[in-house]
DNA sequence: ATCCCGAGGG
DNA sequence: CCCTCTGGAT
């Protein structure tokens, strides 16, 4: 009752989608338009750049992992000089990305998992990615459709959050709701539909309070409140 | 205060 | 499912 219909008309001649996957082919192809170009903003020059970058992306800010990467691909320009590294002189590189204890313990998991089991070489698989010291799904997920031109959709906190808002899904867990959302998106566009959604989510569609106002999905999307 | 493209562990 | 890990920007 509180909530019945404050829902903006759909464009002319446009019928209202009443399907998950209507709504998934309208919110793709309006945020294509709303954001065109979207590019992976972490500096990289290598499959084995970006996972490093990735890992170290965690509640921290591209522009702020863009300061200390040069630093650290300088000194540890591959996986076999990563995985020799001091701890110490490691966490002091990438004190600023917060989480400099773990990150760092990450980083040296991951570049001795690359060198024992991998052949120095970053896996292209997902089975084989989630398999590396802090390298989870998104993490997976982003390296395998930016570096590697491998189909992957990252599921992080914005993808979740507008996906549920969006009723694109149900799901809770961003697992499914990355299998849910595969068939919805072409393969070559998951990457781009990932990174739209989170810069829509960071823009417009807050968590706490959305600018249904100012959203160009919202003439469809069930959860708007104007 | 709240946010920044999470992952691992209990 | 919850908790922890952490610094910087606004």
């Amino acid at each position: 009752m509180a909530t019945a219909e404050a829902r903006p008309d759909p464009p002319a001649g446009v019928r209202r989608p009443r399907s998950a996957r209507g709504r998934a082919r309208w919110t793709n192809q309006l945020l294509a338009e709303e954001y065109p170009g979207v590019v992976c903003e972490l500096d990289h020059s290598n499959a084995f750049e970006l996972l490093a970058a990735t890992i170290l992306s965690a509640q921290c800010t591209d522009a702020r992992v863009n300061m200390v990467t040069p630093t650290l691909f300088r000194r540890y320009p591959t996986p076999a000089d990563l995985a020799g590294a001091d701890p110490e002189e490691l966490e002091e590189i990438i004190h600023s990305t917060g989480f400099f204890r773990s990150k760092a313990r990450s980083l040296i998991g991951m570049a001795n998992a690359l060198e024992d089991r991998f052949g120095g070489e970053v896996p292209s698989a997902m089975k084989d990615l989630v398999e590396i010291p802090g390298v989870g799904r998104k993490t997976a997920n982003v390296v395998r459709c930016v570096a590697l031109g491998l189909p992957g959709l990252p599921v992080d906190t914005h993808v979740l959050r507008l996906s549920r808002l969006l009723e694109l899904t149900t799901e809770t867990d961003p697992v499914k709701v990355e299998l849910e959302l595969n068939p919805m998106v072409p393969a070559d566009e998951r990457g781009e539909f990932s990174m739209r959604m989170i810069l829509h989510g960071r823009r417009v569609c807050f968590a706490r309070r959305p600018q249904c106002a100012e959203c160009v999905l919202a003439w469809f999307c069930p959860s708007v409140s104007l």
